[in-house]
Order: C-alpha cells, then sequence, then structure tokens
DNA sequence: ACCGGCATGTAACGGGTTACATGATTTT
DNA sequence: AAAATCATGTAACCCGTTACATGCCGGT
C-alpha cells in the first residue's frame, strides 16, 4: 500500500490539501496506525491527478497561503475498491524507545530519565488527539478503528505509568 | 537505528547466529516492537565482524546446516553504548489492515471477514509468543519491555473480540 | 526579532525489502 | 509428495525520508 493509496484514502474524509492530508496522519483520523510525509504526499496527488484519479481546485485564501485542494473522482474511488482487494501487509511497529528501554541497561540514568518522559508525552498527547476527535461525522464502521487507537494508548500510557520503576530502579553500574 | 545495532542489541541476549536474530525478531524477545530481515541481517553481520564489533564461530551440526555464530565483543559493546546516547527516533506503527477497517466501505463483505479473522490469528499469535516467553533468564528491566508487549496485545485482541460486530454489521451496499 | 504554523514542491540519498540462489532434513 | 524448518547469502529495485528552497502572517 504505497502513499498515493493512502493519499485517496485519506480523501474518502472529505476535499483536502496536501498540507490537510498530512495532517489527517499526524493528529487526525490516520493518526495512531500509518504515517506519510510531505515528500510522497505532493508528488502522489500530483501523480494521482494525473491519472484523473482526483480532480484539483484552487482556493485563494487571504493572509495565507493559497492551497490545492483535492476531490476523489470515480475514477479514484474505483482504484481504491482494487485496492482494497488486495491481502494487506502485515502491521509493522518499530519503536527504537523500546528497544532502547530493552537495552535500558546501556544508558545512563539521566537520557533513560529524559527518554522514558519523552515517550510518555508522546503517548498521551496522542491520546489526547484521539480523544478529542469528533464522533458525530464520523461512519460507525470507523469507530472501530478510532476505538481501538483510543484504547491502546490509554492502555501504552497507563502501564507506562503504573511500570516505570522497574526501568530505574535496579541501575547498579550505571556510570559507563 | 540501522541493523547492525539491532543485531548487536540483539547479541546481547547471548551469542547467536544471523538465523536465530531473526526468530528473535520474529518470536523472541524483540518481536512487538522491531523487525529485521534477513536482507539486512547477514549483511550487517559481515560488516560488524570487519569492524570487529562481533567475532564469528562456525558451528557444525549433525543432520543440519552449519551455522556462524556470533559474539559481542568489547568494540561492540562500546559502540552500543554510543548508540544509545542518540534521541530515539518517534515510533512508527504501520497498519495497512488498520486502514483496510477504516476504509471497511471499500471491501466486500467476505474479504472483511477473512481480512478480520487473519488479524485476530495474528495478534492472537503473537500474544501468545509473548506469553509463551521465559522470564527466568531476563533482567527485570528488560521485563518492562516485555510486559508492554503482552499487556498491548492482550488489549488488542479482546477490543476486536468485543468491537467486530461495529465492522461487520451495518453493511448496506456491500455489493460493489 | 524570532519561531511556529500555513502552504507547496524537488532531488538525492540511503536503506531495507523482495526475489533469487542452494540444499538437506523433518514433518504432514 | 509437498511443505516447512534450518541455514546463509547477494543484488537490484523501490520507495520513503531528509534536506533544501521559498514566503507570508501572527504571536511571543
Amino acid at each position: 500500500m504505497d502513499a498515493k493509496i493512502l493519499c485517496l484514502g485519506a480523501l474518502t474524509c472529505g476535499d483536502a490539501s496536501g498540507y490537510e492530508i498530512k495532517k489527517m496522519f499526524e493528529d487526525g483520523p490516520f493518526a495512531h496506525f500509518h504515517q506519510v510525509s510531505f515528500g510522497s504526499i505532493y508528488p502522489s496527488l500530483a501523480k494521482l491527478c494525473e491519472q484523473g484519479k482526483v480532480t484539483m481546485r484552487k482556493e485563494m485564501q487571504e493572509g495565507r497561503p493559497d492551497k490545492k485542494v483535492y476531490t476523489l473522482t470515480d475514477k479514484g474511488n474505483k482504484s481504491l475498491y482494487r485496492a482494497m482487494k488486495k491481502t494487506p501487509a502485515e502491521d509493522q511497529l518499530r519503536s527504537e524507545v523500546m528497544v532502547m528501554f530493552f537495552l535500558q541497561e546501556y544508558l545512563d540514568q539521566d537520557h533513560l530519565h529524559d527518554v522514558l518522559d519523552q515517550q510518555l508525552n508522546f503517548y498521551r498527547s496522542l491520546s489526547e488527539k484521539l480523544e478529542a476527535l469528533d464522533d458525530d461525522t464520523v461512519a460507525p464502521g470507523r469507530m472501530f478503528v478510532r476505538g481501538l487507537g483510543r484504547v491502546l494508548y490509554r492502555t501504552l500510557v497507563k502501564y507506562m505509568e503504573e511500570n516505570a520503576h522497574l526501568l530505574l530502579n535496579n541501575k547498579k553500574r550505571s556510570n559507563q
């Protein structure tokens, strides 16, 4: 599943610019299970336009840059249907922080502390973003995914708060 | 954090071959928070050997191929300490399955059912693998990460079992 | 005065994944 | 008889990330 399909998927939530699509993957409905960068969004959108899978209109704005708003076409919709027939790739999670926690004896106390704090903040803020999303405008089927994200990050925050001591104490040779 | 550091990290659990390292990322202690493929493990191990960060000995086996068992050296250890001083990259989770669930109106009923089943099995088997790991030989600090993995996958399985109906029912136009 | 947010885009670089190559043994 | 497990390796390809380029507005 490449960035093009992801963009089409994002546009099923309504017309959007590249910048807005990015936000959907940062704070919005996709935040907890996928990410894309500008470097892949903008070229994708351009190619989708060429292929007639989306249309673009320019929206002038006062006080801020103009934006290019993209709309899903029938062709784009069909493309999505086709993509959804495939077998999805396995989930992949890569957490360098967890690797660090696992190798906690290789970190000095201070840095471990920092990393732990930052990670907790990261999970907390993602959790808050997910809780803050407006559920009224969302189709019931989509709530499954949102609910899962919420439960997941709540669990993560709770576990880390309750078990941080496992990581911090038992430091005997923390002076490497 | 590249594959070389990951290999060094894996070797802190004890001497291992490339094949065994792969297993650590599939069923073992790293299973739930990172993955690496053979295509990156073998070249990494070769380079680490060149750099003197690991040593290699050949172990002949009867009835199966010989293996190359790698051992962490002092130099490798230092390299790990250095790597752990860096700021870790943000977690990244990419789940095509969740994208599909989100776009559930684009899947036909049967395929949705299949994907759901496969995902549940995937989470269940990962969960079981994590529960099955032997905790006696593991340093207390490392139990933090393992415990987190266990809680996470238990939560995931439970949520999916209890909320699958959100995804399956409300199918009115499932004939696209 | 400077930083963060809004807004779009390009290009190189790096890295990992995928596929290929090989082969014996055990399990189904 | 076929598939899975054990075991190692190479190389091309793809794709995404990172960094760069540009610019205005509002808040601190």
